[in-house]
DNA sequence: TGTACATCAGTGAACGCGCGTTCACTGATGTAC
DNA sequence: TGTACATCAGTGAACGCGCGTTCACTGATGTAC
């Protein structure tokens, strides 16, 4: 194995190690020290690859980024929020990604709490998430409040649901049951 | 003035001190000296009253309760979910109980990150709101999901929304908002 | 292919900063007589 | 009512723990000739 294997094998053995330890004990809980325990390494091994816990994050999130950038050369889709199938299409794809990347999302939320720019980048993030498919709502009729806030209430929903994720619920369930929770309250009757 | 009075009155300035710094940068990122110098009271003084930060949250956390017994006292309401006014009556005693306690709360979610004690109370606090009103739902016929996944996703919303509360929102338009969309996620129906 | 030196990833003990916590002290209030 | 002592709330400098961060060192990999 050369250097530069060695190097990358190390810092995807921290990363790694911090998704498990973000996982269980949170991101604030977790100490730099837990983190190269965790990957077998010697603490001051860490500095060599990050500056400090929050750079580390931001790798976990770059990480994140590379992963959506690529599922997002996905099929059409329909915008049209007056048909359950484009709810459940939206639904699914944030369940599913939350789901993926739980750890890093909830390590997210948790440094957002303590630092400026972690809260900047979470706001930034639904933001632009709610802006993508404001236009979706134009096709529903009789929305239960202003557009904004029909949007912000589905995607806290949405999201809190996630985070929350009661865990004796299968996916399918969870997705089939905000669906038609959401879809309903969007448009006032069921499907 | 005489000693216990002093006393008393320093405790509610390190009380109304914390709680004001909680609200503007949250629990974790408070010292305990940020709290003394806030009240205008030396850092020693703290521990007059108080063991630790936890100990001064568990106090904000019994003025919550004693408030809520008062609350408690109060008129009878309908538990028929299919009845719109009794899921705005849930609905805006939740939100307002959410409003006015939102520093305490939001310290105590921040609290619950890094301590189980705070972790286990927040969980029983939820699970006994759900429980408490588990019988509203057998008024609706055509639920969105299972029953207790109905009620989580209310609670969820209701709870995440008014955390958000975005600010351009005045109480009267998120109560009338929520209550819309969650009656017709529960029902099925708009009213 | 072999030798000598350079470079680099990793090590872990030690250092030091920040902050919670202590404690000897002050001055005011309370109590005893 | 006055005096002498006790008690208590509050003070703030100092202490020390925990943890992030450094750095001299090791051994392995890379490079030059």
């Amino acid at each position: 194995m050369n250097r530069k294997e060695k190097a990358a094998e190390t810092e995807t053995a921290l990363k790694a190690a911090a998704k498990r330890l973000f996982a269980t004990r949170g991101y604030l809980n977790t100490k730099i020290t837990d983190i190269t325990a965790e990957a077998g390494r010697a603490a001051g091994s860490f500095y060599n690859h990050f500056a400090s816990k929050e750079e580390l994050l931001q790798a976990l999130l770059a990480d994140i980024d590379a992963a959506g950038d690529e599922r997002a050369a996905t099929d059409e889709h329909s915008p049209d929020f007056s048909d359950p199938a484009a709810v459940r299409f939206h639904v699914a794809g944030y369940w599913k990604v939350a789901r993926e990347h739980e750890a890093t999302f909830r390590a997210l939320r948790q440094a957002a709490l303590v630092n400026e720019d972690f809260a900047r980048v979470l706001a930034g993030a639904s933001a632009q998430q709610a802006a993508e498919i404001a236009d979706h709502l134009d096709y529903v009729p009789n929305l239960p409040a202003r557009p904004e806030v029909s949007m912000s209430m589905m995607w806290t929903l949405v999201d809190s649901y996630a985070q929350v994720r009661p865990d004796d619920l299968s996916d399918e369930e969870a997705i089939e049951a905000l669906t038609r929770f959401v879809y309903r309250g969007l448009n006032g009757r069921d499907y």
